[in-house]
DNA sequence: AAATTGGTTGAGAAAAACTCACCCTAAGAA
DNA sequence: TTCTTAGGGTGAGTTTTTCTCAACCAATTT
C-alpha cells in the first residue's frame, strides 16, 4: 500500500494565474501582456497546468487558442478567486505609510495630457505619492496594482469609468504649412505623420471627410505619438491630431487645423479608478 | 516625470499564501507544515511581503508571532480568496480522466485501519484510483489536494466530519505476558511501549485507572505506532492500545487486554471529505 | 507567394524558493 | 539562577521555477 510520497502539492499558483488571464482575455499573448511576461512563458504555464490536470484546457488553432469546454467551465471560479485576491492585495497596498497613487496611461496620454495635470494633483494631495506607468493597453484594475487608468476606450454604459472627453481627430500642421491646404485633396503632396499604435486614424478621418487617399501618399511612422507631434510642429508633415492631446499646441499657435472636418473615433478618453480612489478621481474631474 | 518602470508587479502569490496560512494558523511553523516547507521559508515569505507593503504584518514575540492589527484586518480577505482558489483547484482536479481519490491519514491509521478497508473501497469503486498519504496533522481539505482525511480529532459539532468511532485506550500485551497482570500496579515491572506522537496516552489512562505511575518504570519509545504494536505482539512490553487500531489483533488473539479499564481520550477517529466525495464517504461508512 | 497572426520549442539565464545549520529571545522548569 | 524548550530569524548555498530569446510552425490574409 502506497504510504508517504512527501506531501502532494497543488498546481503552481502562477500557472493558475496564467490560465485565468489567458481564458479571460482569450489569448496567450494578451495574457502575457497583462502579466508582464513573454507569450512563451504563458505557453509553458498552461502546459504545466494541463500536465497536472491530465487534460487539455485550450484547443490550439492556427489563429490563436480557444478554451475547451472544460476550460470554459472552470474559468469563472478562477476569475472570482483572483478577483478576490486582487481586492485583498489592494487592501494590503493601503497599509503603506504614505498613500501611493499609481496611474497607468497610454504613453501619449501620459506625456501630453497627464503631465500638465499632475502638478495640480500633487498640489491637491501633498501627502500622496504619484507615479505613472505607460502601457499600451488599459490594465485590469481589479488585478494589477494600479489605482487610476487613463486610456482611450470605447465608453460602455455598464462600466464605471468617467468619460473625460470624446475622442475627435482632424489633421493639424505647423502654421506655415497650413496656407497650402484648403481641401482634403491638398493633403496629397504632404507627408502624413502616423503613430504606429493609431495607424487607422487617417483612414477613419479620410472616410469621414470623403477623401479617397491616393496610394502614393508619403507617410512617416512613429512609435510614439509625441514624436510625431514634434515633427508636425517642425513642419515635417501633417499629423492626425487627437483633440484632447493637441489642445495646448493649438491654443499656443504651434499647430493649426487647416481643415474644419473632425471625425469621431467612437472612443473616449476615460478615467477609471479602483473604488478606494473614486472620491479623489471625482474631485479631480470637477476641476477639468 | 516618471514614465515607464516596466510593469509594476503585485506581491508574489506564494508570499500571500504563506501570509494567509500563518495568519490563519497563528504561527509560522504551523504554516510551514501546511505548506510542506520549512519554517525558514515562511519567515522569508512574510518578510518579502512586509517589505512590499512597507509595514509589519506580524509582531514577533519570543513564544511565537502575533498578527498586527492591520494584519488581522487583512486576513479574512485572503482567506476567502484562497478558499475560492482551493475550490477551483478541486474542480480542476475533477477534469482528470480517471477519478482519483487522495486520502490523508495518520501513519498509524493508514497502516492499521485504512489498509484493511482499502481493498473493499477499491472493489466498490473500480474506476477510481486511490492513493494514501501519511501526515502527522489533518490537512485543510479546502486548500490541499486531498479528498478524504482520517484522523483522530476532537469532534466538534460545527464541523461536518463523520465520527467513525470514539477513541478509547487501554493496555494490551502478548497473551503470554497477560497472566502476570491482575491490577494496574502489576504493570510497574514491565516496559511501557510508547508512540512518540501519542506520548500522553499512558498518563491519560493512568489517571483514569488511578495508577500513580512510579518514576522508575521502563519505557520504550517508537516513532511509529505500528512499530510499538509489533513489539507488543512480540511480548516486549505493554502497549497502550487504541481500540480502533488494535481490534484485529485482539480478535485474532495476537494481543489481549489484561485489565478491564478503558479511558476515553476525548478524540474520535473522524472521516472528513470534500463536498464532491461526500456521497462516496457516506456509502463507505454505512458498511462499517 | 509573401506577410501576418499567434502559438510553440528548447537552451540558457535569471530569479524565486527552499534547506540547512546555527543564532537569538523569552518563559517556564529545575 | 541556570537549563531547557518553543518559536523565530539569518545568511550561505542549492535546487526549482520561471522567464527570455531566437528560431520555427501553421493557417490566414494580402
Amino acid at each position: 500500500m502506497a504510504v508517504s510520497p512527501p506531501r502532494p502539492k497543488g498546481p503552481p499558483l502562477n500557472a493558475l494565474r496564467a490560465f485565468e488571464a489567458a481564458a479571460r482575455l482569450g489569448g496567450f499573448s494578451r495574457a502575457a501582456e497583462e502579466l508582464g511576461v513573454t507569450p512563451g512563458a504563458i505557453t509553458q504555464h498552461i502546459k504545466t497546468l494541463e500536465d497536472w490536470v491530465g487534460a487539455p484546457l485550450f484547443e490550439r488553432r492556427s489563429q490563436g487558442v480557444r478554451l475547451t469546454l472544460e476550460g470554459a467551465r472552470l474559468r469563472p471560479a478562477f476569475t472570482t478567486a483572483f478577483d478576490k485576491m486582487g481586492a485583498a492585495v489592494h487592501a494590503l497596498k493601503e497599509l503603506s505609510r504614505t498613500p501611493r497613487v499609481h496611474i497607468a496611461a497610454l504613453p501619449s496620454v501620459a506625456q501630453l495630457w497627464l503631465s500638465s495635470r499632475l502638478p495640480r494633483l500633487r498640489a491637491e494631495h501633498p501627502q500622496c505619492q504619484f507615479s505613472v506607468t505607460a502601457l499600451e493597453q488599459p490594465p485590469n484594475l481589479l488585478r494589477e496594482v494600479f489605482d487610476w487608468s487613463v486610456f482611450f476606450e470605447r465608453p460602455q454604459s455598464d462600466s464605471e469609468g468617467i468619460v473625460l472627453e470624446h475622442d475627435e481627430i482632424f489633421p493639424v500642421c505647423a502654421p506655415h504649412v497650413a496656407p497650402s491646404i484648403k481641401t482634403a485633396h491638398d493633403l496629397t503632396p504632404h507627408t502624413l505623420l502616423v503613430d504606429d499604435t493609431w495607424s487607422e486614424d487617417w483612414d477613419i478621418w479620410a472616410k469621414e471627410a470623403g477623401w479617397a487617399r491616393p496610394t502614393g501618399v508619403k507617410t512617416a511612422r512613429f512609435s510614439l505619438y509625441a514624436l510625431a507631434l514634434e515633427e508636425a510642429r517642425n513642419g515635417a508633415g501633417i499629423l492626425i491630431g487627437h483633440a484632447s492631446l493637441i489642445r495646448p499646441d493649438l491654443e499656443a499657435g504651434r499647430l493649426v487645423a487647416p481643415l474644419p472636418m473632425r471625425a469621431a473615433t467612437g472612443l473616449a478618453l476615460m478615467l477609471r479608478t479602483t473604488p478606494q480612489f473614486q472620491a479623489m478621481a471625482d474631485s479631480f474631474v470637477t476641476f477639468e
